[in-house]
RNA sequence: GCCGGGGUGGCGGAGCGGUCAAUCGCACCUGACUGUAAAUCAGGCGGCCUAGUGUCUACGGGAGUUCGAAUCUCUCCCCCGGCA
């Protein structure tokens, strides 16, 4: 009984977070803008592609560039839409690397510091191990450049060695992490020798540092495609090229530019004639997009509790709820 | 009109007498996911059901040959190229 109502308080006490989910093209960003103008909240950015600098187009950042100064943290970048701020987005060069790690810890941060501001916090994007990440507090087994040099050591050998490997090595992470997924494989591998602890020991959840809610817009599947496609379209209209190719001309390697994915990935195949005409690449981009939709759709469907609305009333009355309870 | 080539699943495209409900690619559907995650990877994909070495309808239409046809023959329809 006394535990029971620790644990009441222990709830209370939770920092009350609203976080905005969904597949890609569905108005993630503007539901966010409005519950924020509604609640006196501020945007965390939760987009692995917004956080590059100069990558603007092809990740649909929107608002205006600002530089605002925090108390404690001060300057950072962000995006205003309607006067509300959007951050960690533009904090990074494309040649650097962003990770989950980098993410979790800074939006935990800001969080602190919208609190101490009397700001809800909103999270926003479509990055959805991030939120996890966040939300769930987990513990993310440590990389060091140790871990990062057996990595690439690993990269050079056979499948068939470094699954022999991790089999002996961390048994758990051998049979859960399907044996063709050698990027998984090679991490798990590598962090269990980095550490002499097997992966699968090191991923621990610390629960929810949150009193969380979740929304996404309830789309039917095909409008969602037209979307994607009439945005992939808009874009390649407001310069998305150009903007790959001063990407390439400012010196980020070809490779990296794929490894982005997407809008970065496939317009950089275009302009090194990898794909020769301008319209099969562009079909070919959007094929990828709702090929990611559906991944996000998955994601949230199976591991998310999301509140799915049709429009922004809906989740201004879900949301009144939350906050007063 | 004549001479060639061709019509296969939502699309592209294999198969050219049996092991074909039909290789493969695309679309689409489903799933996995803890420091690259817009990444990386897996499965499904004619209908029906008691879900199976089950059943039905299928390879432009029709008629044949054959134990057996998407595969051979005839005929009709339609496309493409060449000659008129």
């Amino acid at each position: 009984m006394q535990v029971d109502k620790n644990m009441i308080n222990e709830k209370c006490k939770k920092k009350k977070i609203i976080v905005v989910v969904g597949p890609t093209s569905s108005g993630k960003t503007s539901l966010a803008v409005k519950l924020a103008e509604h609640f006196n909240g501020e945007i965390i950015s939760a987009d692995s592609r917004q956080v590059y600098i100069g990558m603007d187009l092809g990740t649909g950042k929107e608002g205006d560039s600002v530089s605002i100064n925090l108390p404690d943290l001060g300057p950072q970048s962000a995006r205003v839409i309607h006067g509300i701020p959007q951050f960690l987005i533009d904090v990074a060069t494309p040649l650097e690397t962003y990770t989950v790690a980098d993410f979790q810890k800074q939006a935990l941060t800001l969080i602190d510091n919208f609190a101490n501001r009397g700001k809800i916090p909103i999270i926003v994007g479509g990055t959805n191990l991030y939120i996890q990440a966040l939300v769930e507090g987990f513990s993310i087994p440590v990389t060091d450049q140790r871990e990062l040099t057996i990595r690439q050591e690993l990269e050079l050998l056979p499948s068939g060695e470094i699954l022999d490997k991790l089999k002996v090595l961390d048994q758990v992470s051998f049979e859960k992490i399907n044996h063709q997924n050698l990027r998984r494989i090679i991490r798990a591998l590598s962090v269990t020798m980095a550490t002499s602890i097997p992966f699968s020991y090191q991923q621990k959840k610390s629960g929810s540092n949150f009193d969380t809610i979740y929304f996404g817009n309830d789309l039917p599947r095909q409008e969602l495609y037209q979307k994607i496609d009439k945005r992939v379209d808009d874009r390649i209209g407001n310069g998305m090229i150009e903007e790959v190719q001063s990407l390439i001309d400012s010196g980020i390697p070809k490779e990296r530019l794929i490894s982005f994915g997407l809008e970065y990935r496939y317009i950089t195949l275009y302009l090194t004639n990898e794909i020769p005409s301008k319209e099969e690449m562009i079909e070919k981009l959007k094929y990828a997009i709702h090929a990611y939709a559906r991944r996000q759709l998955t994601w949230l469907k199976n591991r998310t509790p999301v509140i799915w609305v049709k429009n922004e009333h809906q989740a201004i009355s879900q949301t009144a709820k939350f906050l007063a309870k």
